[in-house]
DNA sequence: GCGACTCGTAACATATGTTGTTACATGAAA
DNA sequence: TTTCATGTAACAACATATGTTACGAGTCGC
């Protein structure tokens, strides 16, 4: 099963504005993260939604952080991306009222309960700045670039 | 993002034939399962290679249980299936070379570790015999049919 | 042996979901 | 007013899961 990345996703382009004081323009993002302008837009609707960022329109315009990186964690970035399913695995659906799907699932249910329990525990844990902290350390420790758009090339 | 059913559907079809003397056909298993036959025969290959289960071809042929379920759990069920991913979300893999990645990968990857770890001890802690237990417990309290296939019936 | 039955598997078809792209409207700055 | 940038809908491209068909191979009953 195809595994989504839109929180990864999201998590490098947060990161990235981080380290700018301007706005950054979806265009540059997107070279960043290889990938399209307007995918850049979809996966930050939420994040504006909830106020983390804020968009501009127009000259000089672009994306803007107007949250305190030790404020938020990536729980709260998950959830503003609207709580996709974490689990690649489901019950089955087509027989509910079958007992054998009911033994089933309730067999599965507490296990996919507290491993999706945990994991939302463990993402909230690390706020953006701890993120943040994380990257300038290995920055520093490699040397060389100069920027995050230098960070890339390599 | 679409969740994968075939463990939820694999225990469905063993504690089907857990029932059953003699063999039962890819046929009847797939009548149980609203699928098409040979959509069991593909999700039972893993089981079968596994050993856990076996087939007969010809008159009077299908799947046998050739386990004792006291000592498969729903974890030995999930590596015969060849252990398919269990998390929905994963890393982008596109710039491993990144710094930007390499930190939001390594923030991200502990928790998912601990999560996948936790699910993979909880489907441990489950026999199949536990499974079938449950299913029979269930069988009796609601009385009425008196055999898997009118179970399904409801 | 022959025919009926059943699994094994590849190939193809369909459905769904994710990602990429285009197009156009809206708003802001020069 | 022109240029730049976002917002969003619509469509295309691609991947995956599931359903179906087709055919081969082994087994039972006759």
């Amino acid at each position: 099963m195809k595994r989504n990345s839109q929180l990864s996703g999201v998590l490098h382009v947060l990161l990235h504005m981080a380290g700018e004081d301007r706005p950054v323009t979806s265009e540059r993002l997107a070279q960043a993260m290889m990938t399209h302008p307007v995918v850049i837009r979809r996966i930050m609707a939420g994040l504006r939604e909830a106020g983390y960022v804020r968009s501009e329109k127009g000259h000089g315009g672009g994306w803007r952080l107007t949250c305190d990186l030790k404020r938020v964690t990536l729980r709260d970035v998950y959830d503003a991306l609207g709580r996709p399913s974490l689990l690649a695995m489901g019950n089955r659906t087509e027989a509910p009222g079958c007992l054998v799907e009911q033994a089933v699932n309730a067999a599965l249910a507490p296990a996919f309960r507290d491993a999706e329990t945990l994991l939302l525990e463990r993402l909230g844990e690390v706020t953006l700045a701890a993120l943040s902290a994380d990257f300038h350390k290995r920055f520093a420790a490699r040397g060389g670039a100069h920027s995050l758009e230098k960070a890339h090339a390599s």
